[in-house]
DNA sequence: CGTGCGGTTGATCCGAGTCAAGCCAAGTGG
DNA sequence: CCACTTGGCTTGACTCGGATCAACCGCACG
C-alpha cells in the first residue's frame, strides 16, 4: 500500500490538500459532496491519500478494519470468502463510493482494487469522530448507505432469480451505463472471466458461453477479453430478461 | 390500514404520545434510541401509530411512498415483484427495524405485513426535516441502515452460492436465533412455504423436500406447518454449509 | 522452443424446476 | 351430519440448465 504523503511543512500539507480536494473529479458525487471550505479542509487533514496498485488490498473481512475511505479513481471489489475457498463479489465501488465500515466492530467484506486505485482513507475512530460533528457529512453518508443498500437489494433478485444468462446480460448492461458508454462504443471489461463469474454468482466455464451466445446472437460484439460493444441495445435488454432495472 | 389516533386533546394526545414511548418495547433497538426526553416527545407527534393486519400493505414498489416507518410489533416483508409475476422477498422487518425510503423518491420495494403489525409512521418530508434538525436520530439512522446493509450483503451470498438444502438450513437457524428460543424449544415458522421459497430464492416444492429431509437426519422436528424445532444444532449447522454465519 | 495461464468448447452429471397427483384440515352447503 | 370444495402442503416422475470434468486454443514469457 503506497502512501503518498510524506514528510511536508504544514503550510505545504494543507496546500497539498486543498489542491488535492480543488482537482478531485467525483467530489460532487462523494460524501464530502456539500462541506464547506474550511470544515472540508479539516477533514481532508485528518485522512490521507492512498493509491492501492491492481490486485492490492485495502481490508480484509472480518479484520478490526481500522480505515475507511472514499474511492476518488480507479475500481474496487467487496467480496467474501466462502468455507469452500471461492469468494463471492458482494459489490463493486466506483469513484465517489464509500468503502469501509464506520462505528462498526470488524470489517464485512474484503476489499480489493481491481485496476490503479486512489482513494481518501481515514482511520475509522478519526472518521468517526469527525462525522459525530460534522451533520452534513453525516447526511453524505447516511445517503450514500441507503443507496448502497437499495442497489445491494437489486442484485439479490439478480441472484435469486435471474438465468446465467439474464445475469451476464445484466452485466454487461451495468458495465456500459456505469461507465457511460454509448451502444457502438467500445466499453471495458474490468473484470476477469473469473471475477465475473464470482459477481454473478456462476462459474467461469457458464459466462463464457452465454457470452458466446450473445455474440453469436449479434447482441455484442467482443473484440478482445476486456472490452465489448453494445450493438443491440434492445436484443441485450431483452436477454436480460425484463430489466427490472439494476441500474440506480 | 387502521390509525390509531382519532380526535383529541392536545392534552390527552401528548399523554398518549408519552405512554406510546414509554410502553415501547423497543426503544432500545429503535431508530428513536438515544433521543432525550423532549425531543422523543416532538418527534413523537410528528408521526402515527399504525396497525396493520395480516397481508395490508403499508407501500408499494415504485410508488411515490410517502411514509416511512419504524417496527414496534409484528413482522413485515420487504419485497420486489419480478417481470413474471413471482415476488422476491428482500428482506424482513422487526421490532425497532425501519422500513421506507427517506430522502428518495421512490419506494424500492413493497412493504408488507406477514402477522398483525404496529409502527410508528412518519409523513416522509416531516421525517425527512426532522432528521436534519436531529444529529442524533439521523446517527441511528445512519447505523440501522448500515447493518441492513451488511445483512443484506451476506444474505446475497446465500442466495448466489448456496444449495437449496443449506438455505433451508440457514433459514431455520436464522429463525431460532432471531425469536432467541433455544433448542429443543419450538419455534414458530411465521411465514408459509410459498414465502420461505420467495424469500430463499427457490420453489415451493424444494422447500417441502429439503425440510422433509432434515426432518428425516433428525436435525429438526416439525410439529406443525407452523413451528419447529431444532434437535440437532450441530447437524442443522452443518447442513447451512459452514455458517459463513447470517446471524449478525 | 517449451511452459503456464486465461479463456473457450465439448461431454456428462446432478440438483432444482416443472408438471402432475394425492393428502389433509378447514370450510360450506344440502 | 355428511358430501363436496378449497387451499396449503407433500410426494413422485421427468426435464433442463448450469456445474463439473476434461480437452484444447492462443498468447506471453522464460
Amino acid at each position: 500500500m503506497y502512501v503518498e504523503t510524506g514528510k511536508m511543512t504544514a503550510r505545504a500539507a494543507a496546500m497539498a490538500d486543498i489542491s488535492s480536494c480543488a482537482d478531485c473529479t467525483i467530489r460532487s458525487g462523494a460524501i464530502c459532496a456539500g462541506l464547506g471550505g474550511d470544515t472540508l479542509h479539516e477533514f481532508f487533514r485528518r485522512g490521507r491519500r492512498v493509491k492501492l496498485e491492481r490486485g492490492q488490498t485495502l481490508m480484509w473481512e472480518g479484520d478490526a478494519a481500522p480505515v475507511v475511505g472514499s474511492v476518488r479513481r480507479g475500481l474496487l471489489k467487496l467480496t467474501s470468502m466462502l468455507s469452500d475457498g471461492r469468494e463471492q463479489i458482494l459489490g463493486l465501488a466506483l469513484p465517489g463510493d464509500f468503502v469501509g465500515r464506520p462505528f462498526g466492530g470488524r470489517a464485512t467484506s474484503t476489499v480489493t482494487a481491481l485496476t490503479e486505485t486512489s482513494l481518501c482513507v481515514f482511520p475509522r475512530a478519526v472518521f468517526d469522530a469527525f462525522v459525530a460533528d460534522h451533520p452534513e457529512l453525516q447526511h453524505e453518508l447516511l445517503l450514500h448507505t441507503l443507496d448502497a443498500l437499495d442497489h445491494a437489494r437489486r442484485w439479490m433478485i439478480l441472484l435469486a432469480r435471474k438465468s446465467a444468462g439474464e445475469r451476464v446480460a445484466s452485466f454487461l448492461l451495468e458495465m456500459a451505463d456505469r461507465a457511460g458508454v454509448a451502444d457502438g462504443e467500445p466499453a471495458e471489461i474490468v473484470l476477469s472471466r473469473q471475477q465475473m463469474a464470482d459477481f454473478l454468482g456462476l462459474t467461469i466455464e457458464t459466462v463464457s458461453r452465454k457470452l458466446t451466445l450473445l455474440r453469436q446472437s449479434r447482441a455484442v460484439r467482443l473484440p478482445d477479453l476486456k472490452s465489448f460493444v453494445i450493438l443491440n441495445r434492445a436484443a441485450l435488454s431483452d436477454a436480460a430478461g425484463g430489466e427490472d432495472r439494476l441500474a440506480a
